[in-house]
DNA sequence: CTTTCATTTCAATGATTCTTGAAGTATTAT
DNA sequence: ATAATACTTCAAGAATCATTGAAATGAAAG
């Protein structure tokens, strides 16, 4: 992933909307959750849902499938872990001092250069 | 952070130019880099350097001191672990399966919830 | 085959964002 | 004081993004 590709990734997260149906994909499991209810729990219309998921498909952040008359949508987890390595990684240089202010991660030691 | 101000800091990052600049900061460490020196770095003109720089200013990503004539920016770690930290855990809940997919972190086992 | 349901696409509009060059502000040097 | 340096702010235009309601598509049921 390079700087232009992750900077389209972080467009896609950067709506409270797209946030919201993020936060409820997570929830929802492995199963994902249709289209209909995903506006439903983010409260938008139905066209303004569609446009944010297409935003957050094209990222590759959500993949969907059709299931009967609904389609159902469900997070891309490595993609969000690939944008979370670039920001680390590739264009933090794996920061030790970033490292230290996510404590939402229990880390070690930072890991080896090059692994 | 909030969905609202968490999509503010994605928005502050969700560009190429300003992804370069926060690359050149971290490579500059702790001292930090000029406007001026920032501009060259990611190759912008000055007034286009500026505008970027306070977009990151504004969502507190940077920080900026007047060192003579010139002002001096630094990264905000601490603001960007606490993004990091928002999509970890209030956004994804801790996901074991987001954790498993950023490589970036040699993670142990998943922290207990609300430590 | 027509209707209904679920969702997307379209068109129009308004709101933000980005870029550029010119003008303005702060700080130091002469 | 004047000039030079280092940035920022402003103004105008282009480009992108978001919202709304209406129309179109795809799948299943009657």
């Amino acid at each position: 992933m390079d700087e232009k590709e992750a900077a389209g990734v972080f467009q896609a997260l950067a709506n409270a909307d797209r946030l919201g149906v993020i936060r409820a994909l997570v929830v929802a499991g492995p199963d994902g959750l249709s289209a209909g209810d995903i506006a439903i729990e983010v409260g938008a219309a139905p066209s303004r849902a569609s446009f944010h998921l297409a935003a957050l498909a094209d990222a590759g952040i959500v993949e969907r499938e059709r299931q009967s008359r609904s389609l159902q949508y469900r997070l891309s987890f490595e993609r969000l872990g690939a944008l979370l390595n670039f920001l680390m990684e590739d264009c933090c240089g794996g920061s030790a001092q970033l490292r230290a202010c996510t404590t939402g991660c229990s880390c070690g030691p930072a890991p080896e250069k090059g692994r």
